[in-house]
DNA sequence: ATAGGGTTAG
């Protein structure tokens, strides 16, 4: 079924020109050929009558200049004439001389030209000066529907939204039926907005706008709705459009897939992915679709899917593709096989920014903090300049590490050595690089002292660390401000809960999950993973649905009673609900990691490596299982939680029960 | 003449 692609095959893009450049030579070709001998100098042009061409044959040479020149001395520019200068200001990224060229195609009286207006406003919009463009739209009296395209994107890539809308909302009060082109660009606006508030619901008028208007079957259309829903984190709706697609390309298939892997669902992308295998035949994964499965794989800790991904990869020569190598090296790495990512690493033979960033968190989250310093220090060294995720995934590393001192010197460095201010996220990172460490008040003290106003993730951080150090009056403090910044995330109100509960305070408990089914909030569910002969397999916190479950559960209280005999203390005062004892034991041994683990006790070899994937944060009670369990039965055992990884072997963690 | 999906982070 795998077709063989030498490397030398895959398309490179043009390196001249900026991807977005329409760069036709139809008409270049069509010159004749005297033309084409002519030199380009000012002496040899004022023979030539028709100066047109020659203003034409110069942009086509790239001599804007000299085409500038000669343009006050042509009587009557054509209109081809102009849209050449209008490609070469673009080409040459140039706003003065676009300003000119449009001053002059005003002189002539073309500017109500729809064709003119709709190359000077695409002008605009590459040029950066959407303000330019907007003008040029408003003189611009017989709008045909291609100038409406063209201010919807124009508009739309300077991330205004708002004002997409208000101009939509004009055309069809003029009676100007939408085309094809017109619903990805307004759709598109649905997302690229400055302004908060939630355009959905805009998504979904248009989306009523193209079944009502017969478009249900352009495909451009329908996956830019896919992809619109998806950034909303609307997955029911984008897989709802998807199925509904009378024909699907491999741009709707890895739009879909990247829904998934976007909206922490890696199990339905990797399903998908498969389908997409199985069943299409023209529409077969490319580079990008790799990349979402990839992701999807590191979710799952599924590296037997990944390797299947690697080949495919190398088959069809998609290993000289610098995104594909950084996807692969990290879904190593999310694998627990540092190894394998560090090969993809250095077996590249061109690396970027993100190449370096993918290495160093992938240090990161092994608990090797001072290997991702030396990373960052040698990209620096190789000439790479360090960018914002750069100093976010270092900063993770140290704080993963515990390496208070050496991150405060990197976080620092930002502004005195690489002239970057930091952002709420690297402010996130510090809090939790101090929090961590046990220095809460310090990290009370960065938030005070911020630059700019703190927000829900340095918040967030501060209580995740009073979570770890169980801190009752700064967590009550975080809370407030969290509270009040965003009361839908039910993630705050059980850390919140957490607390309260570990200091035994039953009355605060109750409060706060009161509070949460007041405002109708849930937790997230614990949900782990385990792949087993390529099959990735799901547990849930209380899962009732899984057959394999009761298996694995009744493993775990046989274990559990032999390793209460050798030291295990169940770690009870972390369940949140006021129960006897025996109850709260038994309420932890449902927890899904637990469950994973011991499904993959009973169906892998002795000799296998149990690798699971957890949602949420590794709770103590499951170390120190999967601790004693890696000892007893002997099993190397990798856990990734949310943040990072825990290697268990012969009763000890990589993290040195720091995490 | 204009269009759709992707990489690194906590």
């Amino acid at each position: 079924m795998w077709v063989f692609f030498p490397a030398s095959q895959t398309l490179q893009p043009p390196s001249s020109f900026p991807a977005h450049f329409n760069y036709s030579t139809r008409n270049y070709q069509k010159l004749p050929i005297r033309f084409l001998a002519l030199k380009p100098s000012v002496s040899t042009t004022k023979g030539i009558g028709d100066k047109n061409k020659l203003i034409q044959y110069l942009c086509k040479q790239g001599n804007l200049k000299e085409a500038l020149k000669l343009l006050p001395h042509e009587p009557n520019p054509t209109q081809l004439t102009y849209e050449l200068l209008i490609l070469s200001c673009i080409r040459h990224d140039s706003l003065s001389d676009g300003l000119v060229v449009n001053r002059h195609l005003v002189d002539d009286g073309l500017d109500q030209d729809p064709f003119l207006a709709t190359k000077l406003i695409s002008m605009y919009s590459e040029l950066d000066s959407i303000d330019d463009a907007r003008k040029v739209f408003d003189k611009t009296t017989k709008r045909t529907i291609y100038v409406w395209n063209a201010i919807f994107r124009a508009l739309t890539l300077a991330g205004h939204g708002i004002e997409v809308f208000d101009l939509y909302r004009q055309m069809n009060r003029f009676g100007i039926p939408s085309d094809r082109f017109t619903y990805t660009f307004v759709l598109k606006a649905c997302v690229a907005s400055e302004c908060s508030v939630s355009l959905l619901q805009k998504g979904k008028e248009i989306h009523a706008h193209i079944l009502r208007h017969g478009f249900e079957a352009c495909v451009h259309a329908m996956t830019t709705l896919v992809d619109v829903y998806a950034r909303f984190g609307c997955v029911s709706y984008a897989s709802s459009v998807f199925g509904e697609m009378p024909t699907r390309n491999v741009v709707s298939w890895s739009a879909m897939i990247a829904c998934f892997a976007k909206n922490e669902r890696p199990f339905e992308a990797l399903e998908l992915f498969r389908e997409m295998i199985a069943e299409t035949d023209d529409s077969f994964p490319n580079s990008v679709t790799m990349i979402s499965a990839l992701q999807a794989c590191g979710a799952l800790v599924a590296l037997e899917q990944g390797k299947l991904i690697h080949g495919f990869i190398l088959r069809r020569g998609l290993d000289s593709i610098l995104p594909v190598m950084s996807a692969l090296l990290t879904m190593y790495a999310r694998c627990g096989k540092l190894k394998l990512g560090q090969r993809v690493f250095h077996q590249m033979d061109k690396r970027d920014v993100v190449s370096w960033n993918s290495l160093i968190s992938s240090y990161g989250i092994h608990g090797y903090g001072k290997k991702a310093i030396q990373v960052f220090k040698d990209m620096i060294s190789h000439g790479v300049s360090p960018n914002h995720i750069s100093f976010i995934s270092v900063l993770g590393a140290c704080s993963h590490a515990g390496l208070v001192l050496e991150g405060k010197m990197l976080f620092d460095s930002m502004v005195s050595e690489h002239r970057m201010y930091p952002s709420m996220e690297h402010y996130a990172c510090l809090v939790d690089l101090l929090g961590r460490a046990n220095q809460l008040d310090e990290a009370a003290k960065v938030i005070e002292d911020m630059r700019i106003e703190p927000g829900p993730k340095v918040w967030g951080a501060l209580l995740g660390s009073c979570r770890i150090h169980c801190n009752v009056e700064l967590a009550e403090r975080a809370c407030k401000r969290l509270f009040e910044l965003e009361p839908r995330n039910a993630g705050n109100y059980v850390l919140l809960a957490d607390i309260y509960a570990e200091a035994e305070m039953w009355d605060e408990v109750k409060r706060v999950k009161q509070l949460l089914e007041a405002r109708k909030l849930q937790k997230v569910p614990g949900c782990s993973w385990i792949e087993v002969r390529k099959k990735v397999y799901s547990f849930m916190c209380v899962d009732e649905f899984n057959p394999q479950s009761e298996q694995a559960h009744a493993l775990l209280v046989k274990l559990s009673t032999e390793m209460k005999d050798k030291g295990y203390v169940p770690q009870t005062h972390i369940v949140l609900y006021d129960l006897e004892e025996e109850e709260k034991e038994r309420v932890l041994l449902g927890h899904s990691e637990k469950l994973a683990v011991a499904f993959g006790l009973i169906n892998t070899k002795h000799s296998d490596t149990i690798r699971i994937s957890k949602n949420l944060r590794l709770c103590e009670d499951c170390h120190s299982v999967t601790k004693f369990i890696s000892k007893f039965a002997n099993r190397e055992i990798v856990v990734r939680d949310v943040n990072r990884f825990h290697h268990f072997q012969d009763g000890v963690c990589s993290c040195g029960d720091y995490w």
